[in-house]
DNA sequence: ATCTGTGCAAAAACTTTGCAGCAGT
DNA sequence: ACTGCTGCAAAGTTTTTGCACAGAT
């Protein structure tokens, strides 16, 4: 798995081989490794992190006219029953989809937008904390946090004084 | 108008109690008290905690056809400005809509959809830690949290032992 | 009288589905 | 040859919007 730290710091090379062993999941569990997955795979393996189904669909097709916008949402649907993608709702609209590396959580600030992203290890102690309480085992990558972000808490404490 | 025989054990008085202090809230805000307004506030007061948009519009629809599931949309989005209730995404699908009273955490299960609702009290630590680490100021009501819950844990244990 | 809110219908935003043919195994 | 996958178009689901008029202040 290849050991980058953000968007696109990585070769064609890696982005093949990352390709290639999805494709060979995919067949070890009776699927087919078509064109258009290896398109859906390269754009996600390439491009940003966070991308809506639609945005994804939209950029597939610019590259790959042939490739329609249905078969993107048939596969991501796909490839998350494999657990290779995984879609998180940042806020309101459409969700984002990720590639099933470095899983981190989400803050989402309701009144500018941004969006951190914040380690799992934070949340250790509510996880055990529900595991305990409720018998509950959170997954805390699926919705995010909101609430407000430093500089917006900035903003309405100067607001009003 | 129909009073409370439902859900809940609040009287007719305690509603339109409730009713007309939003009512006043409105009026105070520069906006009028319609009697459309009132109709979705009583359903809202009277009715089942977490309703979605469109429940709510098909029942308020049902009592008083003239009000129109626009106009409740409309104003769902006007009583969250003031505070009165808030919506919460439990999952996936639509948003449930809730009287801005007790507050609660929802822990919705990935497996089997089962929504518990924990107090807000047992998150002190989490926002604490992620006031301090980000100066992130978290609300935990917008999102649930998802995860897996006791019984169906139960299951999958017992299913690969 | 003024200006907000409403009913209505139409459209927008996003996603899913049915089907006939194409293509990986 | 078998069967899964795809392109396409069409419809589904949920929410939003434009407009003229009704209604609250």
């Amino acid at each position: 798995m290849a050991a980058s730290s953000h968007v696109d710091r990585r070769g064609p090379s890696d982005v093949e081989q990352r390709v290639t062993e999805v494709m060979d999941l995919l067949r070890a569990r009776g699927g087919r490794a078509s064109g258009a997955r290896r398109v859906i795979l390269e754009a996600l393996v390439s491009g940003p992190a966070h991308r809506t189904a639609e945005e994804l669909a939209e950029q597939i097709h610019a590259d790959h006219p042939s490739v329609h916008q249905a078969t993107v949402y048939r596969n991501l649907e796909r490839f998350e029953e494999l657990g290779v993608v995984y879609h998180s709702h940042l806020g309101h609209g459409p969700a984002q989809w990720h590639l099933d590396q470095n899983p981190h959580v989400h803050l989402t600030c309701e009144s500018c937008g941004a969006v951190t992203q914040a380690e799992q290890a934070a949340f250790g102690a509510v996880r055990t904390d529900l595991r305990d309480r409720y018998g509950f085992e959170v997954d805390m990558r699926h919705f995010a946090l909101t609430g407000t972000c430093a500089p917006c808490r900035q903003l309405e404490a100067n607001r009003r004084p």
